[in-house]
DNA sequence: TGGTTAATTAACCAATAAGTAAATTAATAT
DNA sequence: ATATTAATTTACTTATTGGTTAATTAACCA
């Protein structure tokens, strides 16, 4: 563990079973015998997968009598969105469009001015 | 190398030389030697880490001379981009309106119509 | 108290990943 | 032909990953 917090999310993302507990946790909090259900794994192996997405911050847990449920936390996918959308210019064709949505909906939210102009000197392709 | 798509893009992408070797290759194509520049590593080291890119399909290769220019193919990231936004209701407050927006965009654009309605009636929260 | 369920820990194993140094291939240049 | 430069391949080492089974901890239940 040396690595920086991207590599780790990253890393922890790159495994199916932990992305499939993941897509389940997204419906909301579970105990590791609930998410172990799906998988042809013993529940070590989930313990496993569990501590590798908890350690990139992925999820959370808390206690509940014997249980520990298990519980989404968005936030790092929120840094590797960032880093991959870097790159949206070179496969999404609307990419101009959308940057220039984005950029003005940032100033709107920060300057809550502004709201009806703008859009008509935005850049088109 | 039994992994479905996703998880080999997202393996490669947990490196932070690789990932390193992508913003450069943002900028243009760059051969090896080049690309080896940065880094405090041998030219194997980086042949390697590029055959892991080429793999995921995130880089191609050809050929100049005693060159092998590298050159950028973000395709892959759309997937993991894709998968990622999933969870961007998870992080992002302003995730309706931007939803709603990419709907009225992907509308605007398949039906080439209604291009000045439809944004006074999506939900705020 | 003892039994059951939930989950983790410990010890182990096989496969993969990330690096090295040395040798080899390929193209260019003299 | 030979030397140089670019890149890859080979063989090897070390650490990490993803899984197993068996034992242990922890909380509840009767």
């Amino acid at each position: 563990m040396s690595a920086d917090q991207i590599s780790v999310t990253f890393a922890a993302l790159a495994d199916p079973t932990r992305r499939a507990i993941l897509e389940r946790l997204a419906m909301g909090e579970a105990p590791v015998k609930e998410l172990s259900v799906p998988f042809e794994m013993s529940q070590p192996a989930i313990t496993k997968h569990l501590k590798v997405l908890e350690h990139a911050g992925l999820i959370s847990r808390s206690r509940e009598a014997q249980w520990r449920p298990c519980k989404l936390e968005a936030k790092p996918l929120q840094d590797a969105s960032a880093w991959i959308e870097q790159y949206r210019q070179f496969w999404d064709e609307s990419f101009d469009r959308l940057d220039d949505y984005l950029k003005e909906l940032q100033s709107e939210e920060a300057t809550s001015k502004e709201k009806k102009d703008g859009r008509s000197t935005r850049k088109r392709r």
